[in-house]
DNA sequence: CTCAAAATTGTGATCGTTCACAAACGAGCC
DNA sequence: GGCTCGTTTGTGAACGATCACAATTTTGAG
C-alpha cells in the first residue's frame, strides 16, 4: 500500500502540526503555554488537538529534557497486608490517593506511588532507584520518611522539590502539617467543657513526632483549666496494648471519666472495655479519638474525633509542588486546619 | 576542566557500557535477559550495574519502543472524599495499592493509578487519554469499569492486555474474581449450622453483579437445608437504608434471628439496631458481613465476615499481566479463594 | 517609507533506550 | 584447512517530545 506507514502508536505532535500547517515547535509552544504564538494560530492548534484527540506522550516529554509532569509519593514499605493496614489507619492511603490524584489531575499532572523501606540504609537506595527510573518533577515524603534528613538531602542533590507531610521544621522543603498541639487542646477543652476533670490521654508512640505534640497540647489545655493531674498512658496504636493501658488507668483509685486516644483503633479499645465492664458511654466514660476513619461513625456509640485532613494535606502538597515547578518561587509551609467532630461518644447526637 | 561534560541526569547505560568496555546494546541485552551474552561478560556487566548504581530510565525505555514496565489501574472517579470512601469500602484502595505495588515491584514493574469517569461517554475518552500519555503495557479495570465492554474494546484496539477485577465472563481478558455464590453459601451454611433458620440477607444493590450472585448463593444454601423462607432486604450499601430495611424485617411476625449484610457498613447498622433494642448479639441476633475491613475486628462484638481478598486479586491481576507481556501465552481466569472469618457476632471468641 | 526591535515561526540536536540489521567470532564437520 | 552455521557483539536509526538557536514576519517610531 503506497505511502502507508506503520504507526507504532497514536497521534503525535507532528500530526497536529501537519494538520494545522505549522511546525512541531509551534504546537509544543501552545502545549506549554508559551505567550509568543499568534492568537489565531493558537486557536487552530487547539482545535486540531481536540479534533485529533491528541495527548502528549509523557515519556517523550521527559526525554525531551522538559518536565515529567509526575509527582512521586513515597510511602513506607511493609511486608504484610496486616501491617500495611495497621500502619497509620487504613484510610490514610485511600485519602492520599483521592486528594493527590484529584489535585494532580486538575493540572494535567500524574501521581505515582512508590514503596520505600524505612530502614535508613535501604531508604536512600530505594529513593535513588525510584528517582532514576521515574525522574519525577517533585516528591512527597509521608511519615515516617518525612523525618529522614538523608532523603531530603538526596532530593536536594538532584534538585527535585520535596514536600513533607506531617513535618513542620523544613526550610528547603514544602511542609504540610496540621496543628497537633491545638488539635489535642481542642479535644481536651471539649471534654473539660462537658464537665470532665479526670481525662486520660492514650499516646500512640513516644518516638512519633505527632504523639509528643499532642501530649503537649493535652497538658497545656489541662493546665489552662487548672487541672493538675495529667493521665498519660503509653500505647502503641494497637488495640490490645491500649486495652491493657486503659484497664490499668481505670483500676486506679481515682479513675478517669474521659479518654482521648491517639488513633481510632485505641479508641475502639476504650469502647470495648466500657462495654465489657458495663460502663455507659458517654455517661460513665467519654471517648475522643484522633483520626476519624469512616468506621467511627458506625461505632456503638459513634465516636467523637479529631479529623486528620489527610486528603487536603496531600492535595496541598501536590498543588504546591506543581506551582513550585511551574511558577518558580520558594517552598512555603502550609498548615491545614483540623476539625473536631462531635458525636455520641461525648454526648452529641449526630453521626 | 578538560573533557568534563555537564550531565543532565544520572548514570546511563552508556556509562555502564564504557565501564565494562562493551557497547550499549550488550548492556541492554543483559538488562532484558537476552540469552546470547557470554556468561563472563554478563557477570562483569552485572557487577558494573551494581557498582555504578545504574537503574534504567523508564521514559527512555518506553521511547526506545520497548516496554513501559507500567501497569495502569483504572478506578472510578468521584467528586468528593465522602463518596470516594463510601465507594466500595474504604480499604479497597488501600488493599489495591498494597497488593498491586508489591506484585509489580517484585518484577521490577510499576503500578500507576488513574481516575476515570464512570459515565460511558467520558469513560472511553478518559481511558484513551491515559493510554496516550502513559502508554502502559497492561491495564487493570476495577468495578464498575470492569463491566464496560467499550473500554475492553478500546484496549483490544490498542493491543494492550487487560485484567478485570470482579468479572468472570471474559475470554480476551484476564478475569480475576472470587466465587460470590460459594461465599454467600458458606456464610449461610455457617448460620444454619449454628441452628438458625430465619436468616435475612441485606442486599447492596440489585444492579451490582456481585449482589445478585450472593443472593443466589444464599438462596441455594437455604434450599439445600430445606428452608423455604428467603428474607431478602433491599439495601444500598449505606447505613441509614440498611437500618430501615433491617427494622422492617424485625417487625415481622416471625422475625429473623440472623442477618447477612452485603457489606460492612450495613452490618454495622444491624449491630446498631440490636444495641438500640436491647437484642444481644449473637444470642438474639447473629450478624455476618461481606467485606471484612479492618474495623470489623473492633466492633462490639467483633463481626464474623467473608473476607474480600482484594489485595490478592490485584496482585494476581498484576502478575498475570506481567507474565502475559513478558512470556506471551493467553489470558486466563483466576478464581481467588474467599475466607469466612468467624468472630463473636456469630458466637466465636477470636478477634 | 525605512529600519531596528519585537514578536512569531522553524530547524537541527538531544534525551536514553531498544530495534533492525550487519559484522565478527567460535565451534564442528568433512 | 576451509567452510558453514550458530553465537556473540556492535552500529545507525528510531521513538516523540523539548531546547537552543536561527530565520522570518510583524510592529512601530522617525
Amino acid at each position: 500500500m503506497h505511502g502507508a506507514m506503520i504507526r507504532r502508536s497514536g497521534v503525535t505532535i507532528e500530526d497536529v502540526a501537519a494538520a494545522v500547517g505549522v511546525s512541531r515547535q509551534t504546537v509544543s509552544r501552545v502545549l506549554n503555554g508559551s505567550p509568543n504564538v499568534k492568537p489565531a494560530v493558537r486557536e487552530r492548534i487547539h482545535a486540531a488537538i481536540e479534533a485529533l484527540g491528541y495527548v502528549p506522550n509523557l515519556s517523550a516529554r521527559r526525554m525531551g529534557g522538559g518536565r515529567s509532569y509526575v509527582v512521586l509519593a513515597i510511602n513506607d514499605r511493609v511486608r504484610t497486608l496486616e501491617n500495611w493496614q495497621a500502619r497509620r489507619g487504613n484510610d490514610y492511603v485511600d485519602q492520599m490517593l483521592f486528594g493527590g490524584m484529584t489535585a494532580c489531575e486538575a493540572q494535567g499532572w500524574h501521581l505515582v506511588f512508590e514503596l520505600v523501606d524505612t530502614d535508613p540504609a535501604h531508604a536512600r537506595r530505594g529513593l535513588a532507584n525510584a528517582l532514576a527510573s521515574l525522574r519525577p518533577d517533585g516528591v512527597i515524603l509521608t511519615p515516617p520518611h518525612c523525618d529522614n534528613a538523608d532523603l531530603v538531602a538526596l532530593l536536594a542533590e538532584h534538585g527535585i522539590p520535596c514536600a513533607r507531610i506531617g513535618h513542620r521544621e523544613g526550610t528547603s522543603t514544602i511542609d504540610v502539617f496540621m496543628d497537633e498541639v491545638a488539635a489535642a487542646g481542642a479535644a481536651t477543652r471539649h471534654l473539660i467543657a462537658l464537665g470532665h476533670s479526670r481525662i486520660a490521654f492514650i499516646a500512640g508512640a513516644a518516638n512519633y513526632g505527632s504523639s509528643a505534640l499532642r501530649i503537649a497540647g493535652y497538658r497545656a489545655a489541662l493546665a489552662e483549666a487548672g487541672i493538675s493531674d495529667a493521665l498519660v498512658g503509653d500505647g502503641d496504636f494497637h488495640f490490645e496494648t491500649a486495652e491493657r493501658v486503659i484497664a490499668a488507668l481505670l483500676a486506679q483509685g481515682d479513675p478517669p471519666t474521659a479518654v482521648i486516644a491517639d488513633n481510632d483503633e485505641m479508641a475502639f479499645a476504650a469502647l470495648h472495655i466500657a462495654s465489657a465492664r458495663g460502663l455507659r458511654v458517654p455517661e460513665d466514660l467519654a471517648v475522643v479519638s484522633f483520626e476519624d476513619t469512616p468506621g467511627v461513625r458506625f461505632a456503638v456509640p459513634p465516636l467523637t474525633a479529631i479529623r486528620q485532613p489527610v486528603a487536603e494535606m496531600i492535595a496541598s502538597a501536590c498543588s504546591s509542588l506543581i506551582a513550585l515547578v511551574e511558577g518558580g518561587g520558594a517552598p512555603a509551609r502550609h498548615e491545614i486546619p483540623f476539625e473536631l467532630i462531635c458525636r455520641a461518644s461525648t454526648g452529641q447526637d449526630q453521626r
